[in-house]
DNA sequence: TTGCTAATGCAACTAAGATGCATTAAATTT
DNA sequence: AAATTTAATGCATCTTAGTTGCATTAGCAA
């Protein structure tokens, strides 16, 4: 759809989802380019990318907004059905690759899913 | 935990989620009461019966706080595992009683899981 | 290099939710 | 039934995520 000019904001903000595959929120991912960009157009370039298919977002445990590099996505097909878990204690978030099973609901079209799963992460629960 | 005393507000809140099962967001319940009672009062009070195990909360698609009575909750033990739907056309929400499986995820300790689905209602899918 | 317009910066705004503090009113005690 | 205690409330203020309008800048194609 919408025409993407490849301006240094959108390649740095691109580059940060590319360095590691981990899930971001909006809040830090503002935080890390404070200094190169405003904040407007950080939220701007999420949207986006992200109806472009090249990024995905959902919400967080506490209502924030998270967003995630797709990897199996495009502008029409969103595949961004799998699940995310986030530990209630250090915070962080990261995709999951399971699949979850969504039974079907009567009389009920169920069209997208946002499960995010809480817990304690691989550090923290030791 | 927390001793909750009867007052009129909560007597207020109380009955609203009584008289129709049906989840409510915040901002939807701070309008209906709002010539009864402060906002801040309407947040410390879903605060407390949460708390106690007589309410239950999730997030909504855009991140809303969204409440709705426990069936079968108290304060130690909160059921709060089932599942909610939400309408992408008239934003209704509903509590689900369906099971939908999580499969464990290793190294990962779950505690708890917020599950929405979306897509058309009831009403709107017709 | 020119021209078009998407993208950005900036300031101001909106809205959800939290907080501090003085006051009010349940619940207990006397 | 009055006095006491302290949870609950109201109100003003604050915080913070996210949005909007508009002037300016910078990709990109002709």
């Amino acid at each position: 759809m919408g025409i993407i000019r490849k301006t240094k904001a959108v390649a740095t903000v691109l580059q940060i989802f590319e360095e590691k595959s981990e899930p971001k929120s909006v809040v830090h991912l503002i935080g890390l380019v404070k200094d190169k960009m405003n904040k407007t157009t950080v939220y701007r370039i999420l949207d986006r990318l992200e109806r472009d298919g090249i990024i995905h977002s959902f919400n967080g445990k506490d209502g924030l907004k998270w967003y995630a590099k797709c990897e199996g996505c495009s502008a029409n097909h969103h595949s961004d059905k799998h699940p995310h878990f986030q530990c209630t204690k250090c915070d962080k978030v990261e995709c999951l690759t399971v699949e979850i099973k969504i039974p079907s609901i009567k009389n009920h079209k169920v069209d997208s899913t946002d499960i995010l799963l809480m817990g304690q992460c691989e550090v923290c629960s030791v």
